[in-house]
DNA sequence: CAGCGTCGTAAATCATAGCC
DNA sequence: TGGCTATGATTTACGACGCT
């Protein structure tokens, strides 16, 4: 599943790469007021329930889906600086 | 004290360009396994340890090599000779 | 099967280092 | 020294796969 994008020269290095779907929707940045948001809300529970996501995304206007992955990035996002703290605190 | 001032230091501590040893080791990396450039997680240690960065660093600057060497073949044709070359030249000793 | 979880990534965007 | 662009990091949005 790597298909779509405007090359069919089979020399083409990129041609096996990874490629987005065309049909995905663009990168739509946050305003500050959502991300705050979004923020006390994390900080509140890291994880959603139904009755939150649908609450959360009616104030905000976004998709539940939007609030749903938005959680999903920022808990990869806490691993990944708890894990940078600890590596640098060991050594 | 001190120890809260460091961190503090080092929070903002300002970003730096990676070492031209470094951007080398990526590259040749990149450049020679450019029909798959995506490194293993044990292969981003090794780079990692080779270059002196982390394994974050590693998977950022290859997601912004992949990125902007797609973007824009043509200006990295220069730089994709060379390597190819460095390669080329290394294995036959 | 639906549906939410993580993991790794694409692509856009942000921040600013560093060069001219 | 101010601007500009290259470069490293961060932010949205998914695909693939896991588990219940």
């Amino acid at each position: 599943h790597k298909d779509d994008k405007p090359e069919l020269d089979p020399n083409n290095p990129v041609a096996n790469w990874i490629h987005a779907r065309s049909t995905r929707k663009k990168r739509c940045p946050y305003t500050k007021y959502q991300t705050l948001e979004l923020e006390k809300e994390f900080l509140f529970n890291m994880y959603l329930t139904r009755d939150r996501r649908y609450e959360v995304a009616r104030v905000l206007n976004l998709t539940e889906r939007q609030v749903k992955i938005w959680f999903q990035n920022r808990r990869m996002k806490m691993k990944k600086m708890n894990k940078e703290k600890t590596d640098s605190k060991e050594q | 004290v001190m120890i809260l001032r460091s961190r503090f230091l080092d929070a903002r501590r300002k970003r730096r360009n990676f070492s031209k040893q470094a951007t080398e080791v990526l590259n040749e990396y990149f450049y020679s396994h450019l029909s798959n450039p995506y490194p293993s997680e044990e292969a981003k240690e090794e780079l990692a340890k080779q270059c002196g960065i982390t394994v974050s660093q590693v998977s950022n600057w290859f997601g912004n090599k992949r990125i902007r060497y797609k973007k824009n073949i043509g200006k990295f044709q220069e730089e994709a000779n060379l390597y190819a070359m460095k390669t080329a030249l290394g294995a036959r000793q």
